[in-house]
DNA sequence: GCATCCTGTCCCTCTCAATA
DNA sequence: TATTGAGAGGGACAGGATGC
């Protein structure tokens, strides 16, 4: 890719490359990291027939800019930019976002691809995408649901579509065919039929009309139900939870004997040597196996992250 | 057999937007 | 400006699965 410098004018952004969401206070630090340091990334851009050129990635940056160059327009008169292929625009995108812009279950597939095929860890892909392992949990359970189809892979659509958190797929996993239409029927169709109601809260949020549940309302329609409407028994189901219960309420029982401090920081250095180590071994097989462009990127995106 | 990784579950904390 | 509510993410456990 080329580096060039290019006067704002002659950028043009684009709705269909531009982020899905939105977060008023990223956008005000990155502008404040902007004033700051300068533009430490170029963005990337695509030539047009025109002359101008497409921002490919970069708008929230470009938004930054813009809002400098408002109260200082002596500020960025020329903004750093790699020239890429406008036919490969999408595919550029979606690399840089990969982890940044993806739907939950594109998370999740993308997340069980890297550790089935690729033979990543968990571990490494949740540092990667800078999330904690039990959020990646999070994502395996999103792609469990999608895996047995129907009704569940249903649900992650509405997930997709924000109508429900994905924040807790396994208060629907425990959940057996028939108890998962029990849970839609008692407490989410208001009499209408369970297909009717689903497609109609698709739509009705692509269109801008999100009628949203709340965790907690998840987890009282999906807990409580009848034996039978549980994939596993009900003394089975009470052992897991008194052990989060236990684990709250009593927090001393679980306290470890305290090691010397040097001792305990050595070993923890140690252990995140090894780990970094292996991490970037598992990533320099995805990059020299991998057939997809894209993970290939990411794997060595993230190889030099740990380096 | 042991070490490591993954799973399923719980509650708590933090962030952010909406509202008073 | 302070408060509130919702969602996202984190910490922790036991036990199962897997590989060496």
């Amino acid at each position: 890719m080329k580096l060039v410098n290019l006067d704002p004018a002659q950028l043009v952004v684009s709705h269909e490359l531009s982020r899905s969401g939105s977060a008023k206070q990223f956008e005000d630090r990155l502008r404040s990291s902007i004033e700051e340091i300068g533009l430490a990334e170029p963005i990337k851009v695509a030539p047009l027939p025109s002359g101008q050129y497409l921002v490919v990635d970069g708008t929230m940056r470009l938004r930054a800019i813009t809002a400098i160059r408002d109260a200082n327009p002596d500020a960025f008169k020329t903004i750093a930019a790699y020239v890429t292929d406008y036919e490969r625009r999408f595919e550029i995108r979606y690399q840089t976002d990969i982890y940044q812009d993806l739907l939950p279950s594109q998370l999740a597939a993308l997340v069980e691809h890297l550790h089935k095929t690729e033979r990543v860890r968990k571990t490494d892909i949740a540092r990667y995408i800078g999330v904690s392992p039990a959020t990646l949990r999070n994502y395996t359970g999103l792609w469990r649901l999608l895996q047995r189809g129907g009704l569940f892979a249903k649900i992650v659509e509405l997930m997709d579509v924000g109508v429900i958190p994905s924040s807790n797929p396994y208060a629907w996993l425990r959940l057996t065919s028939d108890g998962l239409r029990c849970v839609l029927k008692d407490s989410f169709c208001d009499g209408e039929s369970i297909d009717a109601w689903v497609q109609g809260r698709i739509s009705a949020a692509r269109q801008g009309n999100t009628l949203r549940f709340t965790t907690n309302f998840v987890e009282a329609a999906t807990g409580g139900l009848e034996p039978r409407f549980y994939r596993q028994d009900e003394d089975l189901r009470s052992v897991k939870r008194d052990l989060g219960l236990r684990r709250a309420g009593d927090p001393q029982l679980f306290d470890v004997p305290v090691t010397p401090a040097v001792k305990s920081k050595t070993e923890r250095n140690s252990r995140v040597k090894r780990d970094v180590k292996t991490a970037v071994r598992h990533l320099s097989n995805v990059t020299r196996e991998s057939r997809e462009p894209v993970l290939q990127t990411a794997a060595r995106s993230l190889r030099k992250y740990l380096q």
